[in-house]
Formats: C-alpha cells, structure tokens, sequence
DNA sequence: CCGGACTCCTGGGTGC
DNA sequence: TGCACCCAGGAGTCCG
C-alpha cells in the first residue's frame, strides 16, 4: 500500500474514469473492512459523480449530495476493470459506473475503509484534526519546528503524525530523515529549525519525485491501470539493512522505533 | 497534551 | 511439501 503517493497515483487513475459518471451501483461483497461499510453508501446510487479529491490517504468522491470517503489501509488498492469482470479475491467493493465501467476494491489485509459522508467532508472526524499536506504552502521547516518544540519522541514518529502532517508514511520517513542527515530515534524538539527546513524540503522532493514517478513498487503496487510503479529501486536507506550507505559506504542500520522498522545510515544521520 | 502499546487481518518469505 | 514463525506500506483508540 499505499504511501501517499500511491494514493496519489490512485486518484490519477480514477478520476477520469468517474468524474461526469453516474454511480450505478455500489455493490459490497463483503463489509468488513476496518469499519462496517454502512449501508449508506447506496446513497450513492443513481448519483452523478462531480469530483474526486484526496485528503491525506483518504479519497473523497463528491457526489451531488454527500459522497464517498475511502482509505486503502496497508493492502488495498483500486483497479478499473468492466462491470462484469469475475471478481478475484478480496475483491470486496465494486463502484459500478453508467459507462459499463467499475472501480473495484480489493484489501486482502481489510484494514481499508469505505465510507458515507453527508455534508462538508472536511468536518469528517477522521478527517477534521489533521495536519498540512506536505505539497502545500502550509507545509514549512517552521511549521514542523515550531510544533516540535518540547516533545521528547523520536522526529520519525513525530513527522508520521497525521496531526502534524499528513501522507509521510514508514517508508518515505527513513528516506526524508536520511536525504536531511537527521537521525530517525533523535527527539522531535531536539531538532534545529535549520534541519527542519532541510527536512521539510525532503519531505516534499521524495514525495513529489515518487508522485512523478507513479508511487513505489514495494511489493505489489500496481495502478488503477495495472502498472507497476518503478520507485523501489531508488530507495536510498529503505529495507537496505547491512547494505552500504550511498554517501558514505557505512552499513546501513534497521531499527524498532515507535513499532515500525526505520533505517538510517549510522554515520551520515545524527 | 503526550507518548507508547495494542489492535484489526491475510499473505509472503524463511528456516527447520 | 508441511508447518511454525516472523514480518509487512496505516492509523484509530486506549491507557498511564
């Protein structure tokens, strides 16, 4: 799954297969995902799909009255395919367009979300708390500097807070830390606001480059269009344990922080 | 408010 | 081949 840029990636590929289309049906096969889908949904049905957007990971498709609010968890993903292709397994939820097309969901992990909003998916609660985008003008070194001030976590679990900002996932964290020469277990308010800024920009360039990229191939991404992204092997610390450091030769180094393996190279990062 | 642990679930890889 | 075990990209929730 799905970093942000994957999620990314997704929207590229849905949006113009719905955009202008009426839902004809949401036909859920299986409802537990990590919420229940809600009925609701059906609201969906017989609605002309106006717009799809993505908030942090989550995929917002506006309808004329309410919308859809999805999230891909750690294993889903979505695929364009014909209303009548035989569904594979994990296929759980099927967007069937007027077009003949239809979006299908897939999440052997089921930790992915399909759900209802009324109005103003903004005040969503899953969506309300959270942090800046990384690509946008809100997102700064100064920002980060100044909401760190004080707290004594590690920066990589600091800058993976949803609430400070969105779409920085495990992977593109280890990458940014290590492109700021930052070290991934120092404490989030240890940390000078002069390598904030150098963190922030390389927030923005390993996102914007996976982004250009079509999103990282970790193991199985693939498009809405079934390609493969290509990301993966321009990891420069990422599952590069016991390997040498592309800027210094030193071995790169895993480690548990916050729950989640991190990777960082011993002697370039402090 | 903050930080850490736990939780949901399936599948791929590894080692015996 | 079989099986036990470990690990995996997220993030909400609970607890101290």
């Amino acid at each position: 799954m799905p970093e942000l840029p994957e999620v990314e990636t997704t929207l590229r590929g849905i949006a113009p297969h719905m955009e202008g289309q009426v839902i004809a049906e949401v036909a859920v096969r299986n409802a537990s995902l990590r919420w229940p889908v809600p009925a609701a949904v059906a609201h969906a049905e017989g609605q002309k799909v106006v717009a799809c957007r993505r908030r942090a990971k989550y995929l917002l498709v506006e309808l004329e009255r309410g919308g859809l609010l999805m999230h891909l968890g750690m294993s889903g993903s979505l695929r364009v395919c014909n209303a009548d292709d035989t569904p594979r397994t994990h296929d759980h939820v099927d967007l069937v367009l007027d077009s003949g097309r239809c979006i299908r969901f897939n999440d052997p992990r089921r930790f992915g979300a399909l759900l209802w909003w009324d109005r103003d998916p903004e005040a969503h609660a899953l969506l309300r708390d959270l942090g800046p985008e990384p690509l946008s003008d809100a997102f700064s070194g100064e920002h980060l500097w100044r909401l760190s001030r004080g707290r004594r976590g590690a920066v990589k679990n600091f800058i993976m807070d949803g609430h400070v900002v969105v779409g920085v996932g495990n992977i593109y964290a280890s990458e940014a830390l290590f492109m700021s020469g930052i070290h991934p277990a120092r404490a989030a308010g240890r940390v000078s606001r002069a390598r904030y800024e150098a963190l922030a920009a390389a927030i923005r360039d390993v996102l914007a480059h996976a982004i250009r990229r079509g999103g990282t191939t970790l193991r199985d991404f693939v498009d809405p269009d079934s390609n493969p992204g290509y990301f993966a092997q321009e990891l420069l610390v990422y599952e590069r344990e016991g390997n040498p450091c592309l800027q210094c030769g030193a071995a790169i180094r895993r480690r548990v922080i916050g729950q989640r393996s991190s990777y960082f190279c011993p002697k370039c990062q402090r």
